[in-house]
DNA sequence: CTTTGTATTTTGTTGCAACAAAAATGGCGC
DNA sequence: GCGCCATTTTTGTTGCAACAAAATACAAAG
């Protein structure tokens, strides 16, 4: 009994209030719940959430330290806007983090996995031809996430989420855009061969131009924005 | 008036206590003020530090959310220990970050950093013959950081400085042995004439090889842990 | 209409106490 | 000596109120 405290305390359902709205959080500003500039205060959050204002005061330090969330004034924290250097700097990251865990994750692939794969590729196609771009983010999501678990490392998967939670708010509003173009689908139908082939580079490479195209996507509705 | 509010705001002296704990934890953390497997308790911190309990609890959270602390169990937060996996994963997104962030700095280096890089070797040298090793790790820390800033990547800075936290309190205790093997003078070397060619790829080799020497000492060192 | 100065409202931070839960302690049986 | 269980102590979390400070709304003047 006594050697599974120390493995299992994790197990029990999380009690705790601060790390639901931590999740909570998280989790509508990856559904796209908030617009950049949006403001974020403890009051009106504990209210949404049902909770008081500690938990809710916690959620937000935690995504503020994250990077989710920005300050723009000594008492206003507000979802970022992501300016044409952040979006380079974040692209660059992401290039790193997850050129590494695709990387990685090519050693620990097994066939079951690639059958997954294909499944959710189906999905993000099926949702791009009903036009629910919404679930077409979620399936894409879900198709980095796998491969990028298979790496076995918690703790950079970790930061690459947080990357995504920097980008997702202004990647979000402009998905309609990115999914016509279905540029995503070569890269991942790459990614799948390169797994296929136990091919690590390739794997990297394969994502390493996903990334790419959606920053140049992303960088140029940028400046669409600011030009017009 | 109003256009400097926006930038200038955090110029103000940090009047918030939770930060102001948070940056004491963390530099107590960084000068090997605590060991791997140290309790970190709320009222402890909040009497070590003169504050009440919310700034204290601040800090340990965002330790906590950075990698820095770890849980232990429901109630309990420590110092980690860095398990030879966990040490392997933090080397590989060292070799990612670091990596990254000196290639970037090639490109904004100018003489006068450079003078500053030779300045800051010759008090890592002179730190080490007065075997005044926690000087020498300080110093080496401002030779890695002064070239990472070079990037203009703060993000990418401050999750570099995560990492470095993370390995920071297990690297400490067994400095002497490194310093003394002096493995790092000789890619510090190779960094500063990567600079004066300008030349981003050396530059990144020669971080990278610092890593990886670091990282095959520390890991030899840990199998002598476990080992006797 | 824009701008400037003022008043009002909103907000984050901080300290604190109560509570439930976990950890440490000590004693008991073997 | 060693493991196990009940008791005591310690601990994190949560909610809340007070306060200072910043943001906002508003009014007046140019």
């Amino acid at each position: 009994m006594a050697s599974m405290t120390a493995a299992n305390w994790k197990t029990g359902q999380t009690i705790r209030l601060g790390e639901a709205a931590y999740g909570e959080l998280r989790d509508r500003l990856t559904r796209g719940g908030y617009r950049p500039g949006d403001k974020m205060t403890v009051r009106s959050l504990a209210d949404a959430l049902g909770v008081s204002s500690t938990p809710a005061r916690d959620a937000i330090n935690r995504l503020t330290a994250e990077g989710a969330l920005v300050y723009a004034g000594p008492k206003t924290v507000i979802v970022p806007f992501l300016g044409e250097d952040d979006l380079r700097e974040v692209t660059l990251i992401r290039l790193a983090l997850e050129g590494l865990a695709a990387e990685q994750a090519a050693a620990h692939c097994q066939d079951h996995h690639i059958e997954k794969l294909l499944e959710i590729q189906i999905d993000i196609n099926k949702s791009l031809e009903t036009k629910a771009y919404s679930e077409a983010l979620w399936h894409n999501k879900e198709f980095h996430f796998l491969v990028y678990r298979l790496s076995g490392m918690p703790h950079l998967i970790a930061l690459i989420e947080a990357q995504w939670l920097r980008v997702g708010p202004s990647f979000y509003g402009l998905y309609p855009e990115f999914a016509e173009a279905r540029h995503g689908v070569r890269n991942h139908q790459m990614a799948i061969e390169a797994l296929q082939d136990r091919d690590a580079k390739a794997l990297r490479a394969a994502f390493e131009n996903d990334i790419r195209d959606g920053y140049r996507r992303l960088r140029a509705s940028l400046r669409q924005d600011s030009g017009g």
